[in-house]
DNA sequence: CTAGGGTTAG
C-alpha cells in the first residue's frame, strides 16, 4: 500500500492490530498504535477495543483495565463489545466480581445486555468454578426474553461435564435435539470429548459418523477429538495415519494434537517415541508444551522409570498442579513416601495446589510404613497450610 | 477491523 501510495486509515491500522492481537503479539499490537498516532491518524474504539483484548490475552488484565478507564474518561462512548473483552477478561483473571459488578452497572443503565453478554458471563463464571452464579445468571437469561442459542447451550453442556454432573450434560445435548438447534462441530466435540473422557468410545464414535453424516467439516479440532479416540482405542497406526491425512489437506497440527500423540503413545507403554515426540514439539517452538510433559511424566513413572521422571521434573521450567499431584501420586505407588512427603510439602509452601487423593495417599503410605509420627506431622502442617490460604 | 461456546494430562 505504501509503495502503490495509499495512505492507511484507521481501518487499516485496525485490522493489523487485530492481526496481531489475535496471535498475541503484544508488542506489535503498542507499535501499531504508536505508529498510527505518530501519522495522526486518530485511534477510535475498535482500536481501543482491540488494544484491550491484547492485553488480556497476553497477560496484563491491568493494562486492559487502564484502557478501558481511558476509553470511558474519554468522550467515546463504550459498545456493547467493550463490555464483553471487560467481562470477558475480568473471569479470566479472577476477578469474576468485577464481571458481576460491571454486568450489573449495565443493567443499571442503558445498556440491556444481549445473548452474547449472557452467554460470555455463564462461561466466564462456569470456568472460575462459580456454578452458583451462573446458574443464577442462566436463570436471568429465561426471564429476560432472549431466547438461549446454541453457544449457551454448549457452554452450559461443558460445564456439566466439567463439575462430573454427567448425565445432566448429555440431558442438554438431548434437549438442544429436540428443540431442534442445528449441531456444529462445537456442540459435537463437547459430547465426544466427554464420552472419550469416561471410556465410552463407541459411542463417541457413532456421534463423529453423525458429525460427518450431517456434513460438517472437520476442523482441526475436531481432528484432534478423532486421533484421541484412536489414541483412547489403543490404535495409534490409525492416529498417524490421520495425521499425515491432515497436513495433506493443508491443516497444521496444533499443540493438542501433538499433546494427544504423546499420551496416547504413553499409555500404549511406548515411553520412549513419546519422549522422542516431546523434543521434536520442542523443537518446533509450540508455545505450551506442559500438558505434554505431565503426560510424559505420568508415562516414565507408570514405565517404572521414577527416577528418570524425577530428573525430567527438576529440568521443567513450568509447573503446575497436575504435574504435582500426579508425581506425589506415583511416588506413593512406587512407595517412595519421604520424597513424595517432601514434594508435597514444597506445594504447601508454594500455594500450589494438590489433589486430596494425593495428600491422602502421602499420609497413609507414612503411617502405614511404620512412619506414623511423620505422618501426623505432615497432617498438622497440611492443616496449617489450609488455615493460612483464608 | 473488535468479544463469546468445542479438543490434551493427575
Amino acid at each position: 500500500m505504501k509503495e502503490a501510495g495509499i495512505n492507511p486509515d484507521v481501518v487499516t491500522y485496525n485490522s493489523l492490530i487485530a492481526g496481531a492481537s489475535k496471535h498475541c503479539l503484544l508488542s506489535q499490537c503498542l507499535d501499531l498504535f504508536e505508529e498510527m498516532l505518530q501519522k495522526g491518524i486518530r485511534p477510535d474504539l475498535w482500536s481501543y477495543n482491540s488494544l484491550m483484548h491484547c492485553f488480556f490475552k497476553s497477560g496484563e488484565p491491568a493494562e486492559a483495565n487502564r484502557v478501558f478507564q481511558d476509553i470511558i474518561m474519554s468522550n467515546t462512548d463504550p459498545s456493547t463489545t467493550t463490555f464483553n473483552i471487560m467481562i470477558n477478561g475480568h473471569c479470566k483473571y479472577g476477578y469474576t466480581e468485577n464481571a458481576l459488578m460491571l454486568f450489573r452497572n449495565l443493567q443499571r443503565h442503558r445498556f440491556t445486555p444481549q445473548i452474547d453478554t449472557y452467554n460470555i458471563l455463564i462461561n466466564g463464571l462456569c470456568k472460575a468454578g462459580r456454578l452458583g452464579a451462573a446458574r443464577r445468571i442462566l436463570k436471568e437469561l429465561g426471564q429476560s426474553g432472549h431466547v438461549p442459542n446454541a453457544i449457551t447451550y454448549t457452554t452450559v453442556m461443558k460445564c456439566c461435564f466439567r463439575s462430573r454432573k454427567f448425565k445432566q450434560g448429555l440431558e442438554i445435548f438431548a434437549e438442544m435435539k429436540e428443540k431442534g438447534y442445528t449441531f456444529d462441530a462445537f456442540a459435537y466435540c463437547t459430547v465426544m470429548g466427554a464420552l472419550i473422557k469416561r471410556g465410552r468410545i463407541d459411542e463417541a464414535s457413532e456421534f463423529m459418523e453423525n458429525m460427518v453424516r450431517d456434513g460438517i467439516e472437520l476442523d482441526m479440532v475436531s481432528y484432534n477429538t478423532l486421533i484421541n479416540m484412536y489414541c483412547k482405542k489403543g490404535n495409534l497406526e490409525a492416529a498417524y495415519n490421520l495425521l499425515d491425512e491432515i497436513e495433506k489437506g493443508g491443516f497444521e497440527c496444533d499443540k493438542y494434537t501433538h499433546t494427544i500423540l504423546i499420551d496416547g503413545l504413553c499409555k500404549a507403554s511406548n515411553v520412549d517415541r513419546a519422549e522422542r515426540h516431546l523434543r521434536y514439539m520442542n523443537v518446533m517452538g509450540f508455545d505450551s508444551n506442559l500438558v505434554a510433559f505431565n503426560c510424559l511424566l505420568d508415562g516414565l513413572c507408570k514405565a517404572g522409570q521414577v527416577d528418570y521422571a524425577m530428573k525430567v521434573f527438576k529440568s521443567m521450567e513450568l509447573k503446575d498442579s497436575f504435574t504435582y499431584s500426579s508425581l506425589v501420586h506415583n511416588l506413593c505407588k512406587a512407595r517412595r513416601f519421604h520424597s513424595a512427603s517432601k514434594l508435597l510439602l514444597s506445594c504447601l509452601r508454594s500455594g500450589v495446589k494438590i489433589l486430596r487423593s494425593a495428600q491422602r495417599a502421602v499420609l497413609l503410605g507414612l503411617s502405614s510404613s511404620g512412619y506414623s509420627r511423620e505422618a501426623s506431622k505432615l497432617r498438622s502442617k497440611i492443616r496449617l497450610a489450609k488455615l493460612l490460604q483464608y
